[in-house]
DNA sequence: ACTCCACAGGAATAACCGGGCG
DNA sequence: CGCCCGGTTATTCCTGTGGAGT
């Protein structure tokens, strides 16, 4: 890792005669510095929960909650990488499998990565494939293993909302009960990461309350943290005097305008700074952070609609196509568009829900609206720029005739 | 006060895919 | 081999609704 990094600032520095970044990694979401400023009660509740495993009783379950860029994932991985080491220290065996709900998306890839993370696969014959047994089955294999071998796990679920918004509590039910089933010697710790702060009240009472035995909140860090944050954290990775004070403040004002998010704030510091260079400025400032801004956005709702379907694609096309954004209207253009394209086009209610679902991934803003004697409908426009849309549609062979005219 | 448009959006269900089980 | 699994996309059928027109 660190002597990619080496090589690229080898290069950088041969382009620029002068690099800019000095530590690139340091900037990314996957860097857990060992000091989280502004954390200090958190870490220690949690170090502090996590600390029996050493005395060999399981530690109780555990939600954390909190906005989107508020620690919590880094808490947790900054405090399981010191214990580890205190564990290794004491010949202690500890697995700590950590899997992210919403990139894993579905329930049973969960439970797939799980079994992967103890090493099931390698070892033993009843395998966890990442397709085609029962969801009960793939439980219970990962418990007997666990069983069998008298294992300390403590499984971290981040973003635990998502997986039980499209799947339910089953697994997290099945997790818990096992725990008190299970004989002596092995056992399963839970830590539950989540955004939703509702996220309790969608859990069978059994879950919840043996799921969050203990909950820690994080709240937003303030536009002056975060300002701290990103300048410590600028110390590091950035060369002498290569990036302005009013840029780092820029970038924390941004990253706090809904709630202060610290991954937001940093994701603009490393793009940022990747454009100065790209432009050999001598320095990272204001103007670099606002075009940032501007790319980032540009970039996710690009490549969104790149990997689209064919009509999700046709629905988007149609929308921009179409007069007045009511959905009768978008839906008869995307009708006509799918003929001229030789396609059968899908029912007017999977078009609705394509729709909603541009809506959700911030594509796309609807509008309610109620036209009385001429019924009530949705009013549908693009957030994303049309050069955008036309772009990412352009790569596609059967769009590139259809976006003009 | 009532009607009725033009949809919204929930529920059930099917077709299909890649794969495992015995 | 036939059947089962979960996941995704799509269809079918459905009930619900704010307010301009009458």
């Amino acid at each position: 890792m660190s002597s990619n990094n080496d090589i690229d600032n080898i290069f950088e520095k041969a382009a620029s005669g002068k690099a800019l970044v000095k530590s690139r990694h340091t900037l990314t979401i996957d860097y857990v510095p060992e000091k989280l400023p502004f954390r200090d009660a958190e870490t220690t509740t949690l170090a502090q929960a996590l600390s029996t495993i050493l005395k060999g009783s399981r530690p109780s379950n555990l939600l954390l909650f909190g906005k989107p860029g508020t620690g919590k994932t880094a808490v947790v991985k900054n405090v399981v990488e010191r214990l580890k080491k205190k564990t290794d220290e004491f010949g202690i065996d500890v697995k700590v499998p950590i899997v992210n709900a919403k990139l894993t998306n579905s329930a049973y890839k969960v439970l797939f990565e799980i079994a992967e993370h103890m090493g099931i696969n390698k070892e033993e014959k009843k395998q966890v494939h990442f397709t085609g047994l029962s969801m009960g089955e793939a439980t219970d294999r990962i418990l007997q293993y666990v069983q069998k071998k008298k294992l300390h796990v403590i499984l971290v679920i981040d973003e635990i909302d998502s997986l039980v918004d499209r799947n339910g509590d089953d697994i997290l039910y099945s997790f818990t009960r096992a725990n008190e089933r299970m004989a002596a010697g092995g056992f399963i710790s839970l830590i539950g990461i989540s955004n939703s702060l509702t996220f309790k009240d969608k859990l069978d009472p059994r879950v919840r309350s043996s799921l969050s035995e203990e909950e820690t909140v994080f709240n937003p860090y303030t536009v002056d943290q975060l300002r701290q944050i990103l300048a410590e954290r600028a110390r590091i990775a950035f060369n002498e005097g290569a990036i302005a004070d009013a840029a780092i403040n820029l970038c924390a004002a941004m990253g706090g305008r809904e709630h202060g998010d610290a991954r937001k704030a940093i994701d603009l510091l490393r793009v940022a700074a990747e454009l100065a260079e790209r432009e050999r400025a001598s320095k990272v400032d204001e103007k670099h952070v606002r075009a940032a801004q501007e790319k980032i956005e540009k970039d996710t709702s690009y490549e969104i609609l790149k990997n689209a379907t064919t009509h999700t694609k046709f629905v988007v096309l149609a929308i921009t196509k179409s007069k007045s954004g009511n959905t009768g209207d978008v839906y008869s253009v995307y009708s006509s568009l799918c003929k001229q394209a030789e396609q059968e086009p899908l029912t007017q209610r999977r078009v609705t829900q394509i729709i909603s679902e541009l809506d959700q991934l911030g594509l796309v803003a609807t509008d309610i609206i109620n036209q009385g004697r001429y019924g009530r409908s949705q009013k549908i426009k693009m957030t994303v720029p049309l050069t955008t849309v036309a772009e990412a549609l352009k790569e596609d062979s059967t769009f590139a005739t259809l976006i003009d005219g």
